[in-house]
DNA sequence: TCGCTCGGTTAACAACGAATTAACAATACT
DNA sequence: AGTATTGTTAATTCGTTGTTAACCGAGCGA
């Protein structure tokens, strides 16, 4: 099981590959982003963080104003800077919403851990409460449980199952172009991961058969769009 | 997914035969203009582009012109100069709007590279928001989706119609000229691309007699108008 | 360590569909 | 009338997609 999702915006090669192999041993799921611009990429495109940990000197768009966008759209989810020693402390200051925090840099790897513990502790405090179940038609879907009703039969998905659907499901009724499913979902776009996405849309598509008012349709050379009522 | 549409505005023969390879191999619908005259032509005549490289020294109108007379329609797009080393840096602040930037020659592929990346992000993250619905007469058009709403019946369009139509709406009731439609479209133009695009517009046509007031006449031996109301 | 299971990817091949090309009729210009 | 352009439908082509099965590495228990 995976502990949380993290997006992770720091443009230091070295560091970030260091830092993300640690967090993914403690059993986190790291999605990593060298900038700004890609960063929000994946977050406009519907990906869902539990935590993110932006590095406050990026190039072209800074850890600030990623905060500042990303705080347009989500309110909740806490947010960890990571800052030089230099940095003045009024700028962040400034910048924390409730839960956030920062850690300057040089930071140990304990240090880095602890904060995350902390912050996915308090958030997950918040949040807990029911697990969301969404209805598709006739279908019911725990998304956090992998699990689809489907009359009285219950279904498990596995996670890429889920995440599909669930992407699909929030955009439903729409078109869904491929690229952006597998940026958010796959981190990257090639043939091959493309044949994959092509195999999930064929699994869901049998799930859905349990309500035939749902299609997941195929839009040719473009992606798919998931029809349901409502 | 449309590749982006780059509007390219050099001189130099050599160079810009060079760039423009080394950009369509990237994947970018490129647009080469040898001098300011041509490049406002196009722009004129509706083709829209998603970024403008422009070399700074051009003869007759040169590139600062061009870019004026750009941003006087045209407030959005990024634009990118090309100038030399030489060039006081002040003029280009002085000119520069928002996102724009450029590059002092001689420059690196990889660095053009870059910044064009930058650029399309950047303002890929800009637009996205909810999808926009264009009425042409009695008809919705939602072009994101490729969907056509015609009363209670709805018809999916291919990418190719949708750019088409949109293409029209966006210079509805004016004159558009093949050669435009393709080299904006198509990124080229020739005999049979142009029949390509006759059989597209006979398609959007069909779609049209939905409501009798939507025309999409032939100005014989220029190109076609999209006649709607409003 | 071996072999099992599980999830995801890759392979293979059939089926499909959008765009192009072809063909021919209709129309406009000279 | 004669030629070029356009309208329209049909045939062709070739990349995209659907689907099933094989493959492969990670995790796990014997």
């Amino acid at each position: 099981m995976v502990k949380a999702h993290i997006l992770y915006v720091e443009d230091d090669e070295t560091l970030s590959m260091l830092t993300q192999e640690h967090l993914e041993q403690q059993g986190y799921l790291v999605t990593h982003k060298i900038d700004g611009k890609s960063a929000l990429e994946t977050i406009r495109n519907g990906a869902a963080y539990d935590l993110y940990i932006l590095d406050v000197m990026l190039p072209e768009i800074d850890g600030f104003d990623l905060a500042t966008t990303i705080r347009r759209k989500d309110i909740e989810t806490p947010i960890l800077f990571l800052s030089a020693k230099s940095m003045k402390e009024d700028r962040i200051q400034g910048l924390r919403i409730g839960a956030d925090d920062y850690i300057t840099k040089p930071y140990s790897m304990e240090e880095l851990l602890l904060k995350i513990e902390v912050f996915l502790r308090r958030s997950k405090v918040r949040q807990s409460t029911a697990a969301e179940v969404v209805s598709i038609g006739d279908i019911e879907f725990e998304y956090q449980n992998l699990i689809l009703h489907q009359g009285g039969e219950e279904v498990t998905l596995t996670q890429r199952e889920a995440d599909l659907l669930m992407f699909l499901w929030k955009n439903r009724n729409q078109v869904v172009r491929r690229s952006d499913i597998l940026e958010a979902l796959w981190g990257e776009d090639d043939y091959f991961l493309g044949r994959s996405l092509d195999v999930f849309i064929s699994r869901l598509r049998k799930y859905c058969k349990f309500d035939d008012r749902l299609k997941i349709e195929n839009i040719h050379g473009v992606g798919f769009k998931l029809k349901c009522p409502e």
